[in-house]
DNA sequence: ATGATTGATGGTAACGGTAACATCGCGACG
DNA sequence: CGTCGCGATGTTACCGTTACCATCAATCAT
C-alpha cells in the first residue's frame, strides 16, 4: 500500500454542491442553515451529500466560523473518580449540542496547567471547564481578554475568573460539625489532606465546633494506608476520640479498618463521616456516613453553561452552588 | 461588557512576522522547523512571539497541512474504571508529542460510535485509539481508505483493522482453566457478561477444561449484587461447587460476599477468580486471586503506534499482544 | 405602474497558517 | 571569470469552509 497523503480522497463540500447542481454556498447553507434555502434545494443538497458521503471539515469550518465546536476538559489526572461522573455527563451533553471534548491532564502541575491553557487557545476551544479553580495568573487574564468561556467546578469562590459551578467546602465542614455537635460528640478530630479544600473544610469545621481540633495530616488523602496511619496519629493526641471526619471516602475506608483493628467499635466507640460519596462506602461494614457531591450534576450545569454561552446568550448566574447532602449511615449509627 | 466577537484581539503570525521584521513565512519556519532559518532570525522571530504572546493557531495549521494534532479515544463511558490507565497514559504520552486526545463516549451503541466516529473523521484526528474492537462497518472502511490509523485496544483478533494492542481473552480462560486443573478442581463455574469477550474467556476456559460447565450469566458484569446472584444460580445448578472464575472483580466480589453469607469458606470450600485486576481486588478479605491487564501500557504502546505514523513511519507489527498476568492470591489458596 | 421589500441564490474574499516553488547572495570550482 | 550549488529568505497559491455583500425574480404597498 503505497503511503497515503493525509487527506486525499476527502469529499468536500464543492465535491457536495457540484453533485446537487447548486453553488458551494447554497450547499453550505442547506447544512447549515436549512431554514433559509427552498425545500426542493435542501432535498438536492441532502441527496448529494448520502450520495458522496460527504463529511464537514470542522478544522475549515472552525477557522473561518472562529468556532471550533469544542471544549477543553482539565483534570488533575483522568483516574481520579471523584471527577469522572463530571466528565462524563459534561461529554454527553456537549455531544448532544455538536461539541467535542478535549481531554487535558494537568497533573497538579501549574505550569502544565498554564500550558495546556495555552495550547486549548491555540486550537480555539469554546469553553474550558476545569476540575478546580484555576490559577489567576498570566494565562487567566488571557482567557478573559480572548473572551473564551470558562467554568470552574467542585469548589466555590467569590470571585470565579467567569463561572463557577460546584459548592463550599467551608459549608461541608460546617454541615458535619454540626451532625456532630448534635450528637453530642465534642471530642473529634479530622483526618485530612493537606490541600486547600481541605483547608477550607477544617476551617468551616472547627468554625461550628469553635475549638481547635486533633487533626492528622497526610499528604495524599487518599487510601486505605493513610486512613489507618491517620486514626493511628489521632488516637496518639486523644486517645478519648469520639468521632472523624475524613477528608475522602478511602481515607474513611483505612480509619474504619483501624478501628477494627484496635478493637474500636463503629459507631459505639467511634463514629466516621466520610467525603466524597463513593460507591463503595454504601457497601462497607459499617456502611460509611459520607458527604455526597453530585458530580454529574456539576458537568450537567458546566454544560448548560458553555451551550448558552455558544448560542450568544448573556451569561446567567456567574456562581453556581450546587450544595451538598449529607448521607447518614452506619459509622455514625443513623442508619443500618 | 459588550459582547466580544469570539477570536478578536488573536495575535496571527503575521503581527510575529511583523515585529520580527522578517516575511510571514520564514516566522512560520523560526516555529515549526528552526533548523532550517539562521540562528540570529530564529532569536528574533522568538523574542516577537515572547512579546506579542503569540499562540499559533491550530486550526488553520491543520487545515493546510493535513495534521490537526489531534487523536480521538474512544470509550464506551469514561468511567468505564478498567480503561482509565489506558487513556490516563495514552492522554500522557500524546501530549508530549505533541498531541491533545478528543473524548467519544459510544455509551455501548454502534450507531454512535459510526456517528462519533464520522465527526472525529470531521475534526481530522491523526488517529483514533477504541476500547475494545471496532464494527468492520462502512465507517471503517471509510477509516481505510482515508488511511486514519486506528488502534484498538483491549482485545485481540487475527483480522485487526488496522493495529491492535490488546491480549487474548481466550487464553485468558485457558490460563484460568489451566490453574483450576493443575489445583485439581474439575466442578468448576463461570459467572459471566454476556459480552464478546466474556464469550472468548468462556470458550478458551471450556478448551483446557473439556467440558461445558455451569455458567451463570448476568447482563451487566459488574457489581456485587450481580456477583450475589450469579453464585446462588450456579450453588442451584452445581451444589459442590469448588473454583468459579468471574467475569470481573467486582462480580468476584459479590461472588466472595454470597460465599460468606452462606457459610462458604474461601478458599477451602470454594475458589474464586475474578478479572481485570481492579486495585481493591488486593483488599478484600480474602485477597482475591485476579487476571491482571496492563491498561497503562496498553495507552503507552497506542501511543507509540500513533506516533511513530504521524511520523510517517510504517507502522510496525499490526498485532500487539502484551499478554496478561495471574495473580494468585488468598481466594485460591494461593498466598497471604 | 413603480419603487421597496422579501426570499433564494451566487460570487468573492477572507480565516491563519503551510507546501511548493522562486529568488538571491555568496563561496567553490573548472 | 562564469556558473553551479547551497543555505536563507520571500512569493504565491491554496487548505475547505463561512461571512458578507451582490444579484435577481417575485411579491407587495402605494
Amino acid at each position: 500500500m503505497p503511503p497515503v497523503r493525509p487527506g486525499a480522497g476527502a469529499v468536500t463540500l464543492h465535491d457536495v454542491a457540484a453533485a446537487a447542481g447548486v453553488s458551494l454556498m447554497t450547499a453550505s447553507r442547506a447544512l447549515r442553515t436549512p431554514e433559509v434555502v427552498s425545500a426542493a434545494t435542501r432535498e438536492k443538497v441532502m441527496q448529494a451529500v448520502a450520495q458522496t458521503g460527504y463529511i464537514p471539515n470542522l478544522l475549515a469550518g472552525g477557522l473561518k466560523s472562529r468556532r471550533s465546536m469544542t471544549v477543553a476538559a482539565l483534570v488533575p489526572v483522568i483516574s481520579v473518580p471523584q471527577f469522572l461522573p463530571t466528565i462524563q455527563v459534561l461529554t454527553e451533553q456537549l455531544d448532544r449540542a455538536g461539541y467535542q471534548v478535549l481531554l487535558g491532564q494537568t497533573g497538579y502541575d501549574h505550569a502544565r496547567e498554564e500550558a495546556l491553557l495555552n495550547t486549548m487557545i491555540g486550537r480555539r476551544v469554546d469553553g474550558i471547564v476545569v476540575a478546580g479553580l484555576l490559577q489567576h495568573g498570566d494565562t487567566a487574564r488571557r482567557l478573559a481578554r480572548l473572551g473564551v468561556p470558562v467554568v470552574e467546578t467542585w469548589d466555590m469562590t467569590e470571585r470565579p475568573l467567569d463561572t463557577v459551578v460546584g459548592f463550599s467546602h467551608v459549608q461541608v465542614g460546617a454541615a458535619v460539625a454540626g451532625h456532630f455537635m448534635a450528637r453530642g460528640w465534642t471530642r473529634v478530630g479530622l483526618a485530612t489532606g493537606s490541600d486547600q479544600r481541605a483547608g477550607q473544610r477544617r476551617a468551616g469545621f472547627l468554625s461550628v465546633i469553635g475549638k481547635d481540633v486533633p487533626t492528622a495530616v497526610t499528604e495524599v488523602p487518599a487510601g486505605v494506608p493513610h486512613g489507618r496511619r491517620a486514626l493511628s496519629a489521632l488516637l496518639a493526641q486523644a486517645p478519648d476520640l469520639r468521632a472523624v471526619f475524613c477528608s475522602s471516602d478511602g481515607m474513611a475506608e483505612g480509619v474504619l479498618t483501624e478501628a477494627l483493628a484496635r478493637g474500636l467499635r463503629v459507631p459505639e466507640d467511634l463514629a466516621v463521616i466520610g467525603f466524597g460519596g463513593a460507591e463503595f462506602s454504601a457497601s462497607l461494614h459499617p456502611s460509611l456516613s459520607t458527604v455526597h457531591i453530585d458530580g454529574a450534576e456539576i458537568g450537567r450545569r458546566a454544560a448548560d453553561v458553555l451551550i448558552a454561552r455558544g448560542r450568544g446568550e448573556t451569561s446567567g448566574p456567574a456562581i453556581v452552588d450546587i450544595g451538598f447532602q449529607l448521607v447518614l449511615r452506619g459509622s455514625t449509627g443513623d442508619a443500618a
